[in-house]
DNA sequence: AATTTGTGTTCAAAATAATGAACATTAGTT
DNA sequence: AACTAATGTTCATTATTTTGAACACAAATT
Protein backbone atom coordinates (compact mmCIF):
# COMPACT_ATOMS: atom_id res chain seq x y z
CA UNK A 1 0.00 0.00 0.00
CA UNK A 2 2.87 1.97 -1.11
CA UNK A 3 6.03 3.32 -3.37
CA UNK A 4 5.46 4.50 -6.72
CA UNK A 5 6.72 7.51 -8.46
CA UNK A 6 8.06 10.49 -6.80
CA UNK A 7 10.36 9.44 -4.35
CA UNK A 8 12.46 12.42 -2.98
CA UNK A 9 8.97 15.05 -3.37
CA UNK A 10 6.43 13.67 -0.78
CA UNK A 11 3.76 14.60 -3.16
CA UNK A 12 3.05 15.03 -6.80
CA UNK A 13 -0.16 17.48 -6.22
CA UNK A 14 0.16 20.91 -7.10
CA UNK A 15 3.09 21.08 -8.87
CA UNK A 16 2.25 18.46 -11.57
CA UNK A 17 -1.29 18.96 -11.01
CA UNK A 18 -2.34 22.59 -10.10
CA UNK A 19 0.20 24.44 -11.41
CA UNK A 20 -1.39 27.56 -12.43
CA UNK A 21 -3.34 30.44 -10.73
CA UNK A 22 -7.17 29.50 -9.84
CA UNK A 23 -9.05 30.14 -13.19
CA UNK A 24 -12.50 28.57 -11.18
CA UNK A 25 -11.83 25.57 -13.50
CA UNK A 26 -9.06 23.82 -10.90
CA UNK A 27 -9.95 23.50 -6.93
CA UNK A 28 -9.06 26.98 -5.10
CA UNK A 29 -5.19 27.05 -4.22
CA UNK A 30 -5.52 27.93 -0.19
CA UNK A 31 -1.75 28.51 0.37
CA UNK A 32 -1.14 31.46 0.16
CA UNK A 33 -4.53 32.51 1.87
CA UNK A 34 -3.53 30.62 4.91
CA UNK A 35 -0.21 31.95 4.78
CA UNK A 36 -1.00 35.53 4.52
CA UNK A 37 -3.37 34.70 7.51
CA UNK A 38 -0.78 33.43 9.92
CA UNK A 39 1.67 35.95 9.27
CA UNK A 40 -0.82 38.56 9.39
CA UNK A 41 -1.76 36.41 13.25
CA UNK A 42 1.90 36.55 14.06
CA UNK A 43 2.60 32.82 14.36
CA UNK A 44 5.13 30.05 13.29
CA UNK A 45 4.52 26.93 12.01
CA UNK A 46 5.17 25.36 15.03
CA UNK A 47 2.88 27.28 16.90
CA UNK A 48 -0.28 27.22 14.28
CA UNK A 49 0.91 23.43 14.55
CA UNK A 50 0.54 23.47 18.35
CA UNK A 51 -3.13 26.12 18.19
CA UNK A 52 -4.01 23.66 15.00
CA UNK A 53 -3.12 20.03 15.93
CA UNK A 54 -2.23 19.86 12.28
CA UNK A 55 1.56 18.83 12.21
CA UNK A 56 3.91 21.29 11.16
CA UNK A 57 4.98 19.86 8.22
CA UNK A 58 1.57 19.48 5.99
CA UNK A 59 1.19 23.00 7.16
CA UNK A 60 4.18 23.74 5.19
CA UNK A 61 3.18 21.65 2.46
CA UNK A 62 -0.55 23.01 2.45
CA UNK A 63 1.03 26.39 2.47
CA UNK A 64 3.36 25.91 -0.81
CA UNK A 65 -0.51 23.85 -2.57
CA UNK A 66 2.14 20.75 -2.42
CA UNK A 67 -0.95 19.15 -0.43
CA UNK A 68 -4.24 18.76 -1.35
CA UNK A 69 -5.45 19.26 2.31
CA UNK A 70 -8.48 17.07 4.05
CA UNK A 71 -11.56 18.75 5.42
CA UNK A 72 -11.24 18.67 8.80
CA UNK A 73 -7.63 19.68 8.26
CA UNK A 74 -8.30 22.89 6.36
CA UNK A 75 -11.36 23.21 9.46
CA UNK A 76 -8.68 22.63 12.24
CA UNK A 77 -6.65 25.24 10.67
CA UNK A 78 -9.21 27.58 9.90
CA UNK A 79 -10.08 27.32 13.66
CA UNK A 80 -6.62 28.01 15.15
CA UNK A 81 -6.33 31.40 12.60
CA UNK A 82 -10.29 31.98 13.77
CA UNK A 83 -11.49 32.28 10.14
CA UNK A 84 -14.48 31.03 8.66
CA UNK A 85 -13.87 28.15 6.62
CA UNK A 86 -15.71 29.75 3.90
CA UNK A 87 -13.62 32.76 3.96
CA UNK A 88 -10.36 30.78 3.68
CA UNK A 89 -11.89 28.92 0.11
CA UNK A 90 -14.00 32.16 -0.85
CA UNK A 91 -10.59 33.50 -2.45
CA UNK A 92 -10.94 33.07 -6.18
CA UNK A 93 -14.47 31.72 -6.02
CA UNK A 94 -17.29 31.89 -8.09
CA UNK A 95 -19.51 35.05 -7.91
CA UNK A 96 -23.14 36.03 -7.33
CA UNK A 97 -25.67 35.10 -10.15
CA UNK A 98 -28.81 35.01 -10.62
CA UNK A 99 -30.39 31.94 -12.02
CA UNK A 100 -34.34 31.51 -12.44
CA UNK A 101 -37.05 33.70 -12.06
CA UNK A 102 -40.15 33.81 -10.44
CA UNK A 103 -42.00 36.47 -9.22
CA UNK A 104 -44.29 35.62 -6.39
CA UNK A 105 -47.13 37.56 -4.30
CA UNK A 106 -46.12 40.05 -1.59
CA UNK A 107 -47.10 38.34 2.02
CA UNK A 108 -46.52 39.78 4.80
CA UNK A 109 -45.12 38.96 8.40
CA UNK A 110 -44.97 39.72 11.43
CA UNK A 111 -44.06 39.29 14.80
CA UNK A 112 -46.29 37.86 17.46
CA UNK A 113 -46.82 40.96 19.28
CA UNK A 114 -47.91 42.95 16.09
CA UNK A 115 -45.26 45.68 16.52
CA UNK A 116 -43.25 44.27 13.59
CA UNK A 117 -44.41 44.13 10.22
CA UNK A 118 -42.53 43.08 7.26
CA UNK A 119 -43.47 43.43 4.03
CA UNK A 120 -41.82 41.30 1.28
CA UNK A 121 -41.86 43.31 -1.90
CA UNK A 122 -40.48 41.02 -4.27
CA UNK A 123 -38.47 37.91 -4.82
CA UNK A 124 -36.13 37.14 -6.84
CA UNK A 125 -35.10 33.14 -7.89
CA UNK A 126 -36.23 29.72 -7.28
CA UNK A 127 -33.74 29.17 -4.74
CA UNK A 128 -34.45 32.74 -3.09
CA UNK A 129 -31.55 34.78 -4.25
CA UNK A 130 -32.74 38.63 -3.74
CA UNK A 131 -35.28 39.37 -1.79
CA UNK A 132 -36.50 42.94 -0.64
CA UNK A 133 -38.77 44.47 1.99
CA UNK A 134 -39.98 47.47 3.19
CA UNK A 135 -40.63 47.75 7.04
CA UNK A 136 -42.40 49.45 9.80
CA UNK A 137 -41.77 49.29 13.19
CA UNK A 138 -43.40 50.73 16.64
CA UNK A 139 -41.24 51.29 19.37
CA UNK A 140 -39.66 47.75 20.95
CA UNK A 141 -40.91 45.83 18.30
CA UNK A 142 -38.69 43.13 16.99
CA UNK A 143 -37.69 41.03 14.08
CA UNK A 144 -35.77 37.73 14.88
CA UNK A 145 -33.86 35.89 12.14
CA UNK A 146 -32.32 32.23 11.29
CA UNK A 147 -29.32 32.55 9.05
CA UNK A 148 -29.86 33.08 5.82
CA UNK A 149 -26.90 31.06 4.85
CA UNK A 150 -23.26 31.31 4.16
CA UNK A 151 -22.23 34.61 2.09
CA UNK A 152 -25.95 35.76 2.31
CA UNK A 153 -26.16 39.55 2.60
CA UNK A 154 -28.40 42.18 4.85
CA UNK A 155 -28.79 45.92 3.15
CA UNK A 156 -30.80 47.74 5.43
CA UNK A 157 -31.97 51.47 4.75
CA UNK A 158 -33.82 53.26 7.76
CA UNK A 159 -35.96 56.07 6.81
CA UNK A 160 -37.02 57.03 10.06
CA UNK A 161 -36.88 56.53 13.63
CA UNK A 162 -34.19 54.28 15.38
CA UNK A 163 -33.04 50.68 14.75
CA UNK A 164 -30.40 48.21 16.81
CA UNK A 165 -29.36 45.46 14.48
CA UNK A 166 -27.31 42.60 16.20
CA UNK A 167 -25.78 40.32 14.05
CA UNK A 168 -23.86 37.18 15.78
CA UNK A 169 -21.57 39.33 18.73
CA UNK A 170 -21.73 42.34 17.21
CA UNK A 171 -24.06 45.02 17.08
CA UNK A 172 -24.78 48.86 15.82
CA UNK A 173 -27.32 51.07 15.89
CA UNK A 174 -28.95 52.93 13.08
CA UNK A 175 -30.68 56.50 12.96
CA UNK A 176 -32.76 57.82 10.16
CA UNK A 177 -31.02 58.16 6.77
CA UNK A 178 -28.20 55.73 7.53
CA UNK A 179 -27.79 51.86 5.97
CA UNK A 180 -25.93 49.08 7.18
CA UNK A 181 -24.90 46.23 5.06
CA UNK A 182 -24.22 42.93 7.30
CA UNK A 183 -23.96 39.03 6.46
CA UNK A 184 -26.52 37.19 7.75
CA UNK A 185 -25.01 33.35 8.10
CA UNK A 186 -25.69 33.70 11.46
CA UNK A 187 -29.12 34.27 13.62
CA UNK A 188 -29.68 38.32 13.49
CA UNK A 189 -32.30 41.04 15.08
CA UNK A 190 -33.71 43.98 14.39
CA UNK A 191 -34.81 46.20 17.56
CA UNK A 192 -36.57 49.39 16.64
CA UNK A 193 -36.11 51.66 19.55
CA UNK A 194 -38.15 54.06 19.39
CA UNK A 195 -39.78 56.91 20.32
CA UNK A 196 -40.73 57.30 16.70
CA UNK A 197 -41.62 54.42 14.91
CA UNK A 198 -38.94 52.82 12.52
CA UNK A 199 -39.37 52.40 8.78
CA UNK A 200 -36.90 51.20 6.03
CA UNK A 201 -36.24 49.07 3.75
CA UNK A 202 -34.21 45.67 3.22
CA UNK A 203 -32.60 44.20 0.42
CA UNK A 204 -31.25 40.46 0.64
CA UNK A 205 -28.80 38.96 -1.22
CA UNK A 206 -28.87 35.20 -0.24
CA UNK A 207 -26.12 32.98 -1.32
CA UNK A 208 -24.05 36.38 -3.11
CA UNK A 209 -20.30 34.57 -2.41
CA UNK A 210 -18.84 38.20 -2.48
CA UNK A 211 -19.05 40.41 0.18
CA UNK A 212 -18.74 43.83 0.04
CA UNK B 1 -0.28 8.95 17.80
CA UNK B 2 -0.67 5.25 16.46
CA UNK B 3 -2.30 2.51 15.93
CA UNK B 4 -5.82 2.46 15.34
CA UNK B 5 -8.55 -0.56 15.58
CA UNK B 6 -11.13 -1.12 12.72
CA UNK B 7 -9.74 -3.59 10.39
CA UNK B 8 -12.57 -3.89 8.29
CA UNK B 9 -14.25 -0.75 7.93
CA UNK B 10 -12.44 1.09 5.61
CA UNK B 11 -12.24 4.28 7.96
CA UNK B 12 -12.88 5.20 11.42
CA UNK B 13 -13.64 8.98 10.47
CA UNK B 14 -17.28 9.91 11.21
CA UNK B 15 -18.61 7.23 13.05
CA UNK B 16 -16.17 7.34 15.73
CA UNK B 17 -14.88 11.01 15.33
CA UNK B 18 -17.92 13.16 14.13
CA UNK B 19 -20.79 11.11 15.26
CA UNK B 20 -23.06 14.18 16.43
CA UNK B 21 -24.49 16.74 14.34
CA UNK B 22 -21.87 19.34 13.87
CA UNK B 23 -22.12 22.34 16.60
CA UNK B 24 -19.60 24.13 15.22
CA UNK B 25 -16.78 22.56 17.14
CA UNK B 26 -16.59 20.06 14.44
CA UNK B 27 -15.79 20.43 11.08
CA UNK B 28 -18.72 20.94 8.75
CA UNK B 29 -20.69 17.61 7.88
CA UNK B 30 -21.65 18.18 4.12
CA UNK B 31 -22.91 14.40 3.60
CA UNK B 32 -26.20 15.08 3.84
CA UNK B 33 -26.16 18.57 1.86
CA UNK B 34 -24.37 16.76 -1.23
CA UNK B 35 -26.98 14.34 -0.59
CA UNK B 36 -29.75 16.60 -1.20
CA UNK B 37 -27.93 18.59 -4.21
CA UNK B 38 -27.63 15.48 -5.55
CA UNK B 39 -31.10 14.13 -5.45
CA UNK B 40 -32.49 17.75 -6.36
CA UNK B 41 -30.54 17.06 -9.55
CA UNK B 42 -32.09 13.84 -10.01
CA UNK B 43 -28.70 12.11 -10.02
CA UNK B 44 -28.02 8.60 -9.19
CA UNK B 45 -24.01 7.94 -7.28
CA UNK B 46 -22.99 6.56 -11.00
CA UNK B 47 -24.16 9.50 -12.51
CA UNK B 48 -22.73 11.89 -9.97
CA UNK B 49 -19.74 9.70 -10.51
CA UNK B 50 -19.29 10.24 -13.81
CA UNK B 51 -19.87 13.82 -13.95
CA UNK B 52 -17.55 14.53 -11.10
CA UNK B 53 -14.67 11.75 -11.81
CA UNK B 54 -15.11 11.18 -7.97
CA UNK B 55 -15.73 7.26 -7.45
CA UNK B 56 -19.49 6.43 -6.21
CA UNK B 57 -17.64 4.48 -3.56
CA UNK B 58 -16.33 7.06 -1.48
CA UNK B 59 -19.36 9.60 -2.98
CA UNK B 60 -21.22 6.95 -0.69
CA UNK B 61 -19.07 7.32 1.93
CA UNK B 62 -18.39 11.22 1.92
CA UNK B 63 -22.77 11.74 1.73
CA UNK B 64 -23.18 9.28 5.25
CA UNK B 65 -20.33 11.14 6.67
CA UNK B 66 -17.99 8.01 6.98
CA UNK B 67 -14.96 9.67 4.92
CA UNK B 68 -13.08 13.10 5.29
CA UNK B 69 -12.86 14.37 2.10
CA UNK B 70 -9.85 16.33 0.25
CA UNK B 71 -10.98 19.74 -1.01
CA UNK B 72 -10.30 18.77 -4.43
CA UNK B 73 -12.89 15.99 -3.81
CA UNK B 74 -15.15 18.57 -2.38
CA UNK B 75 -14.40 20.99 -5.50
CA UNK B 76 -15.40 18.28 -7.84
CA UNK B 77 -18.36 17.25 -6.71
CA UNK B 78 -19.21 20.90 -6.27
CA UNK B 79 -18.90 21.86 -9.79
CA UNK B 80 -20.73 18.53 -10.64
CA UNK B 81 -23.45 20.08 -8.85
CA UNK B 82 -23.06 23.83 -10.23
CA UNK B 83 -22.91 24.85 -7.08
CA UNK B 84 -20.75 27.04 -5.17
CA UNK B 85 -18.07 25.07 -3.58
CA UNK B 86 -18.47 27.46 -0.11
CA UNK B 87 -22.32 26.56 0.56
CA UNK B 88 -22.17 23.20 0.24
CA UNK B 89 -19.88 23.76 4.02
CA UNK B 90 -22.01 26.66 4.77
CA UNK B 91 -23.66 24.66 8.02
CA UNK B 92 -21.94 25.53 11.09
CA UNK B 93 -20.10 28.64 9.63
CA UNK B 94 -20.36 32.37 10.88
CA UNK B 95 -18.66 35.58 10.74
CA UNK B 96 -20.50 39.12 11.08
CA UNK B 97 -19.40 41.71 9.54
CA UNK B 98 -20.89 45.18 9.09
CA UNK B 99 -20.32 48.15 6.82
CA UNK B 100 -22.30 51.04 8.25
CA UNK B 101 -23.03 54.14 5.40
CA UNK B 102 -23.93 57.19 7.28
CA UNK B 103 -26.09 59.76 5.92
CA UNK B 104 -23.86 61.86 3.57
CA UNK B 105 -22.19 58.62 2.44
CA UNK B 106 -25.11 57.56 0.28
CA UNK B 107 -24.92 58.92 -3.21
CA UNK B 108 -27.54 61.10 -4.26
CA UNK B 109 -28.75 61.71 -7.70
CA UNK B 110 -31.01 64.87 -8.79
CA UNK B 111 -32.82 65.94 -11.88
CA UNK B 112 -31.77 69.51 -13.10
CA UNK B 113 -34.62 71.38 -11.38
CA UNK B 114 -34.05 69.27 -7.85
CA UNK B 115 -37.66 68.39 -7.65
CA UNK B 116 -36.56 64.60 -8.13
CA UNK B 117 -34.44 62.44 -5.35
CA UNK B 118 -33.01 59.94 -5.87
CA UNK B 119 -30.84 57.76 -3.24
CA UNK B 120 -28.51 54.94 -4.72
CA UNK B 121 -29.04 52.92 -1.45
CA UNK B 122 -26.99 50.25 -2.81
CA UNK B 123 -25.50 48.84 -5.91
CA UNK B 124 -24.54 44.69 -6.60
CA UNK B 125 -22.37 43.73 -9.20
CA UNK B 126 -20.08 44.37 -11.79
CA UNK B 127 -21.22 41.03 -13.13
CA UNK B 128 -24.82 41.09 -12.57
CA UNK B 129 -26.11 44.35 -12.13
CA UNK B 130 -28.60 44.90 -9.42
CA UNK B 131 -29.96 48.29 -8.16
CA UNK B 132 -31.76 49.87 -5.69
CA UNK B 133 -32.51 53.24 -4.50
CA UNK B 134 -34.87 55.14 -2.75
CA UNK B 135 -36.11 58.41 -4.31
CA UNK B 136 -38.49 61.16 -2.66
CA UNK B 137 -39.80 63.77 -5.79
CA UNK B 138 -41.86 66.99 -4.96
CA UNK B 139 -45.41 67.43 -7.19
CA UNK B 140 -43.82 67.65 -11.19
CA UNK B 141 -41.00 65.73 -10.27
CA UNK B 142 -39.49 63.91 -13.55
CA UNK B 143 -37.26 60.93 -13.77
CA UNK B 144 -36.59 59.94 -17.10
CA UNK B 145 -34.58 56.79 -17.91
CA UNK B 146 -33.29 55.43 -21.28
CA UNK B 147 -33.79 51.67 -21.66
CA UNK B 148 -31.87 49.47 -19.36
CA UNK B 149 -31.59 46.66 -22.08
CA UNK B 150 -33.32 43.73 -22.77
CA UNK B 151 -34.88 41.63 -20.13
CA UNK B 152 -34.51 44.51 -17.26
CA UNK B 153 -37.25 45.10 -15.06
CA UNK B 154 -37.65 47.72 -12.35
CA UNK B 155 -39.81 47.37 -9.34
CA UNK B 156 -41.07 50.51 -8.04
CA UNK B 157 -42.82 50.71 -4.40
CA UNK B 158 -44.48 54.12 -3.23
CA UNK B 159 -44.46 54.97 0.14
CA UNK B 160 -46.26 58.37 0.27
CA UNK B 161 -47.78 60.55 -2.99
CA UNK B 162 -48.83 59.68 -6.01
CA UNK B 163 -46.70 58.42 -9.00
CA UNK B 164 -47.09 58.69 -12.96
CA UNK B 165 -45.42 55.65 -14.45
CA UNK B 166 -44.79 55.60 -18.58
CA UNK B 167 -42.77 52.96 -19.89
CA UNK B 168 -43.07 52.10 -23.52
CA UNK B 169 -46.82 53.19 -24.58
CA UNK B 170 -48.21 51.95 -21.23
CA UNK B 171 -48.61 53.48 -18.23
CA UNK B 172 -50.00 53.90 -14.73
CA UNK B 173 -50.72 55.79 -11.74
CA UNK B 174 -49.77 54.87 -8.06
CA UNK B 175 -50.86 55.90 -4.80
CA UNK B 176 -49.17 55.19 -1.55
CA UNK B 177 -48.34 51.77 -0.77
CA UNK B 178 -48.30 50.40 -4.05
CA UNK B 179 -46.23 48.47 -5.69
CA UNK B 180 -45.45 48.14 -9.72
CA UNK B 181 -42.94 45.85 -11.60
CA UNK B 182 -42.68 46.77 -15.11
CA UNK B 183 -39.96 46.01 -17.60
CA UNK B 184 -37.52 48.73 -18.80
CA UNK B 185 -36.35 47.55 -22.17
CA UNK B 186 -38.02 50.83 -23.53
CA UNK B 187 -37.16 54.20 -22.43
CA UNK B 188 -39.73 55.21 -19.05
CA UNK B 189 -40.07 57.47 -17.09
CA UNK B 190 -41.34 58.91 -13.49
CA UNK B 191 -43.76 61.95 -12.46
CA UNK B 192 -44.91 63.00 -9.16
CA UNK B 193 -48.25 64.30 -9.32
CA UNK B 194 -48.78 65.34 -5.74
CA UNK B 195 -50.15 67.30 -3.52
CA UNK B 196 -48.07 65.45 -1.45
CA UNK B 197 -44.15 65.09 -2.25
CA UNK B 198 -43.35 61.46 -3.67
CA UNK B 199 -41.16 59.11 -1.53
CA UNK B 200 -40.79 55.11 -2.46
CA UNK B 201 -38.31 52.38 -2.81
CA UNK B 202 -36.83 51.05 -6.42
CA UNK B 203 -34.82 47.36 -7.00
CA UNK B 204 -33.65 47.02 -10.64
CA UNK B 205 -32.63 44.14 -11.94
CA UNK B 206 -30.85 44.58 -15.53
CA UNK B 207 -30.72 41.67 -17.70
CA UNK B 208 -31.67 38.78 -15.71
CA UNK B 209 -35.84 38.38 -15.99
CA UNK B 210 -37.07 36.78 -18.69
CA UNK B 211 -41.19 37.79 -17.85
CA UNK B 212 -43.12 38.16 -14.86
C1' DA C 1 -41.72 -16.59 -9.25
C1' DA C 2 -37.52 -15.94 -11.60
C1' DT C 3 -34.64 -12.71 -14.11
C1' DT C 4 -32.96 -8.53 -15.22
C1' DT C 5 -31.89 -3.84 -14.28
C1' DG C 6 -30.88 -0.17 -11.45
C1' DT C 7 -28.99 1.69 -7.24
C1' DG C 8 -26.37 1.97 -3.13
C1' DT C 9 -22.86 -0.43 -0.02
C1' DT C 10 -18.65 -2.95 1.15
C1' DC C 11 -14.16 -5.03 0.03
C1' DA C 12 -8.91 -5.31 -1.10
C1' DA C 13 -5.61 -2.69 -3.17
C1' DA C 14 -3.32 1.56 -4.52
C1' DA C 15 -2.58 6.51 -4.00
C1' DT C 16 -1.67 10.05 -1.04
C1' DA C 17 -2.39 13.01 3.10
C1' DA C 18 -0.60 13.41 7.79
C1' DT C 19 2.88 12.73 11.30
C1' DG C 20 7.41 13.22 13.96
C1' DA C 21 12.20 13.41 13.39
C1' DA C 22 16.04 14.83 10.91
C1' DC C 23 17.79 18.32 8.02
C1' DA C 24 18.47 22.96 5.95
C1' DT C 25 18.30 27.71 6.13
C1' DT C 26 18.19 31.93 7.80
C1' DA C 27 18.60 35.53 11.69
C1' DG C 28 20.57 37.02 15.77
C1' DT C 29 24.69 36.96 19.30
C1' DT C 30 29.03 36.47 21.18
C1' DA D 1 33.53 34.50 11.53
C1' DA D 2 31.62 30.96 14.50
C1' DC D 3 27.85 29.63 17.42
C1' DT D 4 23.31 29.49 18.64
C1' DA D 5 18.40 29.97 18.25
C1' DA D 6 14.52 30.18 15.45
C1' DT D 7 12.03 28.98 11.48
C1' DG D 8 10.90 26.44 7.44
C1' DT D 9 11.66 22.12 4.41
C1' DT D 10 12.35 17.31 3.46
C1' DC D 11 12.51 12.42 4.85
C1' DA D 12 10.67 7.83 6.33
C1' DT D 13 6.70 5.92 8.25
C1' DT D 14 1.97 5.60 9.38
C1' DA D 15 -2.86 6.55 8.78
C1' DT D 16 -6.54 7.41 5.69
C1' DT D 17 -8.65 8.70 1.51
C1' DT D 18 -9.73 7.06 -3.04
C1' DT D 19 -10.51 3.69 -6.42
C1' DG D 20 -12.62 -0.25 -9.12
C1' DA D 21 -14.66 -4.56 -8.54
C1' DA D 22 -17.60 -7.45 -6.17
C1' DC D 23 -21.62 -7.55 -3.43
C1' DA D 24 -26.39 -6.83 -1.63
C1' DC D 25 -30.75 -5.18 -2.19
C1' DA D 26 -34.84 -3.47 -4.36
C1' DA D 27 -37.74 -2.40 -8.30
C1' DA D 28 -39.19 -3.48 -12.69
C1' DT D 29 -39.79 -6.84 -16.48
C1' DT D 30 -40.48 -11.31 -18.44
Amino acid sequence: MQQKKEASSSSSFARDAFAGQNTSDRPPLVGKEIQRLRQEHQLTLDELASKSGVSKSILSQIERDHSNPTLSTIWRISQALKQPLVDMLSSGEEKPRFEHLKVNQTPVVSSTDGKFVLKILGTLGTVSTLQWYEFKAEEGGILESESHGSGSLENLTLVSGKLLVISGTESRELISGETLRFLTDSPHRLESLGPESAHGFMVNLLNSIESF
